[in-house]
This record gives C-alpha cells, structure tokens and sequence, in this order.
DNA sequence: TTGCGAGACGCGAAT
DNA sequence: CGTCTCGCAA
C-alpha cells in the first residue's frame, strides 16, 4: 500500500523532472537495465534522448523502475510536491529516489562521427556540468585507438603505432602490387582494398581468403596481396581503419581478462546510428556488453545508408533476436520538420520494400510546399540557388540557415563559383579533405616518420622531397635492407657505409640521417609548434614550396595546419606529436569547424546525416545523378539510394527546395538526364514546380514574336541570349585600386586590386570588418564612396 | 637521378 | 576535366 503510492509518486516527480520530453521518449530514459533498441525517425528527438537517459543513468540510475524501496510519508509529499511544481529542489529529488547511480566513467556513447560526439559531450557538460567530463563519450574509432594505445602489445605491435588513412593504404596497396607485378590495369588497386577491407570486417584472415579462393584465380592473388599489405603494414607498425576495430576485437577474443577489464570500465553502452555498424563494430559491442547486457543502441533502418562501407542493415533489424529480452522503444514523433516535409519524406520512403513501416508526424504547422526547379543547366541551378539564399538573407540575416546538399562532392563546383559571384559567404564539408592536400600530408608525413622510425611508407613519400639526390633506386635498396635485417629504414640510413649497394648515396643518406636525428632528438624537446617551424626550415620543405605555382595558397595551407596544432596543444591535457597525428587520422574535416561563422553550408547528403537546417537545397536531382546510375540495376543498392532521399529531405526544418537541370556539365562532359524517379515519389500536391527553360521560352516568344530567326533557333541558342543579356552589366562601372566603396553585406572597405575577367572583373576588397573578400564587380551590390 | 611532356584513364558516398 | 604514369633526354 505505501509502497505503490510512494513508487507512483516517485514516478511523477522523475516524469515531471524528463517533462519536456514525450511518453515515448522519457520510456527510453528509464529503462536502463538489458539491452534496448531505440528506433528513432529523422528529428524524433534522439539526441534529447540520447543526453537525458546518460543524466539519468548519472543521477537516479535505476530510481523509475526500482520497487525494492518503501519510503516516508514525507518523501511521498516531497515526490507530490515535486510533481506539481511546488517544490524544484533536485539535489533532494536525486538525493531520495537515485538507486544504484551510475559512475561516468563507467558510460561509454558511442557516436558516428567526432562532430555528434563532441556535440554530444557539449550538451552533457550543459546538463550535468563537470562530471560530463569523464563520460566516454566518442567514434568507435576512437574509443579502439585508445584501448589499442594502452593494449596493442599483446598482438605484437608497439603502442606508438600510426594509423593510415584511405589514401595510405592506397598506397601501400599499390606498393605490394609493384612488388607482387600485378599491374594496376589487371586488378584496379580501390577494388582490391575493397576486397580487403570486406574481409577484414568480416575477420576473415589472408590464409582462410586464400583457403576460400580455391581455382579463382582473382581471389588468389587478392588474398596474395592482403596477405603482403597486413605484412608491410605490420613492419610499418601501422594500421589501417580497419585494423584500428579488427584488432580491438581480436584483443579482446584472445585475452579474457583484457576484455574483462573494458567490461567493468563500461557498464552501460549507448550506440548512436546504430543502423550503420559493421560487423566487426557489431561484434564489438556485442562483446563488450557481453557481461552486464546494458547495451541501449539507437538508430533508425531508413537512414541506413553506408552499406558501401560495410554497414549491415540486420544489426538493427535483427536486434530483437540478437539481444534476447530486448525492449524496443520507437519514437515516431518529429520536431524537426514541417508536416508538408514529413509527407514527402513518407511518401518517397514508401517506395521502399525492405523496411519498418513507420510515419512520421508532426504536431508542428503545415507549412510550405516543396520547391521545385527544374534549371536549364548547372549555372542556371546554382543562380537559383544563390538567388533564393540572397533573398532568405534579407528576411532572416542569417547565411547559416541554408545547406546546400548534393550527391557527389563533385557537384560543389558551380554552387561555389556562383556564391563567390554574389559574394555570400559558405564553407565547403568534406570532399578533398584539408590533411589530403599534398603540402600536408608531406608534412604530416615528416612527423609521422619522426614519431615512428619505422613508417616506411611515409619515409618513402618524404625523404626525396625536396629533393636530396636519393632517388627510386636508392629506396629501393634501402627497403630491401630494411626488410632483410628487420630494421628501419631510419637504422639503415645511419648505417649506411656498412652495406655496399649504397656505397654511391654515403654522404646523401649521411646528411638524411643527422637531420632526422636532429629533428627527432627536437620533437622529444620543444613545444609542438616550435618543432613544427623548425621542422619546415631544416627539412628545406618550406623553401622548396616558394617554387612552386600557388606557393602563397600551399604556404597558407602550411600555417593552417600550425594552427590546427596549436588549438591541438590548447585542448589536449597532454600534447603529444602521436597525439596530434592520432587527431589528424581520425579527424574529419566537419570537426575542424565549430560552425559559428554565419556561413553557407555546402556538403554531399552523407555528411549531412544527424543535421538540420532552416532551407535545404538539394540540387542534381537528375536521374543517373541521384540515384545515381550505378544503382539502376540493384533493388537492395536503388533502396539505399532511396533511404539517402528520405535522409536528404528530412534535413530541412522549415522549406525544402528540390532542383535540377536538363543539362549539365559533369567530369568534363555534357550530359542530359531526365529528372530523378525521387521527384515523382513525392506527392505532386506538395510540390510546387517552377520550369526555368519553359518561362524562359515563353518570355523569349513573347519578345520577339516579330523576329523569325529566333524561332527557327534552337532552344540553347536562345537560352544563350538571354543568359548573355542578362549577365551583361547595366552600365559599365569601372574601379581602381584605393577607391572606397560599400558592399551592402559585407560593409565598407578599400579596392585592392582590380583583375578584368570575361565581361566582368574581380575585385579584392580589405573590409573594415570582415577581411578581403574576392568579388565580381557585376554581381556584388557595391557604392562608391 | 631529375625534369619534362604526352597520353591514358577514371570519375561515389567516408571513419 | 584532372591526375597519374610512362618514356626519354640531360
């Protein structure tokens, strides 16, 4: 009797504490105990979710389902209190209801990206303030290298291991098919990582490929070639981003007691977008929850869309029957979106045969339809575009309310060219990441080599760069010597009199030698960025840039990536050269920016999983674009494509527009697509189409009815004509270089220099509060003062 | 060993 | 369209 009403109580006073989240999603909350799936639709709130069950955990642990205690009457006036807002004295309320709290150290989120996870430590350190700091909170990449960092011994590799990323790997692979003599024609080197990485996620090892393979003459040489690249990387003392979760998992396979430490350390796991693990991420968590069963995953199975990568959709479908006793929980209501936008996303989701049904729903507004536009070309997309942001920026102020979304990073180039046109700022996700430029990733590559004598490969890229007269035939004796007696190329440099094939290079490798000596003996001593300055004189790596085309952009690159390590050195507790190359690997290019410059964003729709925007474009919506063709002929790949439209959609808050263009240039090449199957999945009574080409048409018809040319022309002459009309400046105004002028953004400033271009020039301009921006005279809106 | 030019080829999303 | 490889001369 006092027990029901004190635990009915007590449940009032918790609900009410979770009362700004929904039944659904405060049920996510308390369960806490055994395995749980969340199944959690686009803007369901499952990062509210996310947080509030951790600050759970943290202060009440088990208090909502708890029945074991009686309390006081007092308690029970305290919980009525509580719930009816009488009384908002937490420390009390946690203070009488917490059973078994959780330590927040014992928590590990696991995230997508480092992007979600630094989000998501934000919003705790929000909510529970310093402890946040000592929850897990990160990728499954990250949380591996750090487990590997204190354990990797025990398989044989040092703790000072690098990692490689996609491009290193390429390289390598490249390396041991030189080596093997299987040309890149045969067998094209990204298949064979492909392979690699497939069986690597499937933990199946050379040999058993090589055992599988039987006659298939393919298969033998690819499990040739694993078995080489595992060996050479092995020597390296590197890994791969498959190695960095293969070996955590062998780790923990091999050694029991290993695996029982990291099952006592977390003792509750959460896994966000758990519709893109993998296998071995699979077989991670499921070891790692394996003792206590306190595994809470979220994900949604139509926002699934890295099975490129490996990600297998039964994980989440299959949940239920991998976790026994599980409890689903599905949270279906969007705060996200307006309704219109939910409609369209239902309804292209629809299309899907494989799939959850679910709906989502809004008890938001209405509000607009779709926009449609159809474009005449690329350029004509990416005005309308432009146009529309300009005309949102006058009503909001604000550039950052806008997202760009495309299929391919490929497609960023017109949007691009046409927003500098118009001068509105915008930032660019992904795509040609910053550390794969050329000029830092040879820097990046000194410092690895000087964190790890044995990197061969980024020893390879470095020590003739700039050039030190030790060229292919020199390393590859160096290579050989290195293989043969088991040491580093770095050894064999110091070495060098005593082996006769490099009897020619002595004093070349000498000098080699007692510069990496030097600069090694220096990394152990000076603060990072002083090693890093002295590290670009000594090497004669900065002067060798001042050569080159563009040296101005390669140096300013040079100096970002100093920056990059100073904020490094600021925020790290201990910085360390491995610990920034460790962030260089790992980090994406959305983690360098903390998005609070008002900006444009530009990004392809798989890096805009998890965000939202106020207006999102997303452009090529072409038929062989997206969907792209490659998927014509696969369902399961055509679903997929599918799920990415549902996830591209759903990013919009309050206005989605939908473009595309009946021509448009691509790799070079002029091609016309019809527009894309997705178009017609949306219900045509949300959409609102406007046909550019057609009003143009029409426009042009009526103009020059007189002109009997005109008709006779085909549609791209006219459209030409226009375009050319309308593009050509009302009255020329010239400028000079020192003329003050007024931007109506960007404010007031002085005309540096003046660069004449087609019909128009570009103009730099140093404004008093924004920096020099690059603008076209004819677009930008300026005054001269 | 280095530097240059011609020609082939690929061209999807990313930790 | 861009990048990469290959072959050849110095």
């Amino acid at each position: 009797m006092e027990t029901n009403s004190y635990n009915s109580a007590k449940q009032a006073a918790l609900k009410k504490y979770f009362s700004r989240m929904n039944e659904m999603q405060q049920e996510a909350v308390f369960t806490v105990n055994g395995p749980v799936l969340v199944l959690a639709g686009a803007g369901s709130g499952k990062t509210t979710v996310i947080v509030n069950r951790i600050a759970n955990l943290i202060n009440f642990g088990n208090a909502y389902f708890d029945t074991s205690r009686e309390g006081s009457s007092d308690d029970i006036a305290f919980f009525r209190d509580y719930a009816e807002g009488k009384t908002d004295d937490f420390d009390t309320l946690r203070d009488t209801v917490a059973v078994d709290p959780v330590r927040p150290w014992n928590i590990l989120a696991i995230t997508f990206t480092n992007k979600a996870a630094g989000e998501l430590k934000e919003r705790l350190s929000a909510m529970l303030g310093e402890e946040a700091l000592n929850i897990h909170a990160s990728t499954f990449h990250s949380a591996c290298v750090r487990i590997l960092r204190s354990e990797i011994e025990a398989l044989g590799y040092g703790k000072d291991f690098t990692i490689y990323d996609s491009d290193d790997s390429q390289r390598m692979i490249k390396n041991v098919m030189g080596e093997l003599d299987v040309s890149e024609k045969q067998l094209a080197p990204k298949a064979v990582l492909s392979e690699i990485s497939f069986a690597k996620d499937k933990m199946i090892t050379p040999a058993e490929m090589r055992a599988d393979a039987g006659q298939d003459y393919r298969k033998k040489m690819i499990s040739k070639l694993y078995a080489l690249y595992q060996e050479r990387m092995r020597a390296a003392n590197a890994l791969d981003f498959d190695d960095i979760l293969v070996f955590t998992v062998e780790l923990f396979e091999q050694f029991p007691e290993v695996l029982e430490k990291y099952r006592n350390r977390f003792r509750y796991i959460m896994v966000d977008e758990y519709q893109d693990t993998n296998h071995v991420q699979f077989k991670l968590v499921s070891l790692l929850s394996g003792g206590h069963r306190n595994l809470c995953v979220v994900g949604d199975d139509d926002q699934s869309i890295y099975k490129f990568r490996g990600a297998n959709i039964e994980n989440i479908l299959g949940f239920e029957e991998q976790f026994e006793g599980a409890k689903v929980i599905r949270l279906e209501q969007n705060y996200r979106s307006t309704q219109t936008i939910l409609n369209a996303a239902n309804s292209v989701i629809s299309h899907n045969n494989s799939r959850k049904p679910k709906t989502l729903w809004t008890s938001g507004e209405q509000g607009d339809k779709v926009y449609w536009y159809k474009a005449v070309d690329e350029t004509d997309e990416a005005k309308f575009v432009a146009d529309t942001i300009l005309a949102s920026y006058k009503e909001t102020g604000k550039y950052s309310a806008n997202a760009v979304l495309y299929r391919m990073n490929a497609q960023s180039n017109s949007i691009e060219r046409m927003l500098v046109k118009c001068g509105i700022p915008y930032r660019v996700y992904g795509g040609m990441r910053f550390y794969d430029r050329k000029e830092i990733k040879d820097v990046t590559s000194y410092l690895s080599f000087i964190n790890n004598h044995n990197d061969m490969l980024r020893f390879r890229r470095i020590i003739n760069e700039p050039k030190r007269g030790i060229g292919d035939s020199t390393l590859a004796v160096i290579e050989d010597i290195s293989r043969d007696l088991k040491i580093s190329p770095f050894e064999v440099m110091k070495n060098c009199e005593e082996y006769a094939p490099l009897s020619k290079k002595v004093t070349a490798l000498k000098n080699a030698y007692q510069m990496f000596e030097m600069l090694t003996e220096k990394s152990e001593e000076l603060p990072l960025d002083e090693f890093l300055d002295l590290l670009l004189d000594k090497t004669g790596y900065l002067d060798s840039l001042k050569t080159l085309e563009n040296a101005d952009t390669k140096i300013e690159n040079v100096q970002e990536l100093r920056t990059s390590m100073v904020q490094y050195m600021e925020q790290a507790e201990e910085p360390t050269l491995g610990g920034f190359l460790e962030e260089v690997a790992l980090y994406t290019e959305a983690d360098r920016d903390d998005g609070s410059d008002d900006k444009v964003t530009l990004m392809t729709i798989h890096s805009a999983k998890g965000l939202e925007y106020d207006n999102i474009f997303v452009i090529g919506m072409d038929d062989g674009i997206f969907p792209s063709s490659r998927c014509f002929d696969s369902e399961d790949d055509m679903e997929e494509e599918r799920r990415l439209a549902y996830v591209a959609i759903t990013r919009a808050k309050k206005r989605l527009y939908l473009t595309n263009a009946r021509q448009r240039m691509l790799f070079g090449q002029t091609q016309h697509n019809v527009t894309s199957r997705f178009m017609k999945e949306i219900g045509s009574e949300l959409v609102e189409k406007h046909d550019n080409a057609a009003a143009l048409k029409q426009q042009l018809e009526a103009a020059d009815k007189s002109v009997t040319e005109v008709r006779s022309a085909t549609l791209q002459q006219q459209l030409a004509r226009t375009k050319k009309a309308a593009a050509a400046p009302k009255e020329a105004i010239t400028y000079t270089p020192g003329e003050k002028v007024s931007h109506s953004i960007f404010g007031e400033g002085v005309i540096v220099s003046v660069k004449p271009m087609a019909n128009d020039s570009m103009l730099e301009i140093a404004f008093d509060k924004v920096g020099t921006k690059k603008i076209m005279a004819n677009y930008a809106k300026l005054k001269k003062l």
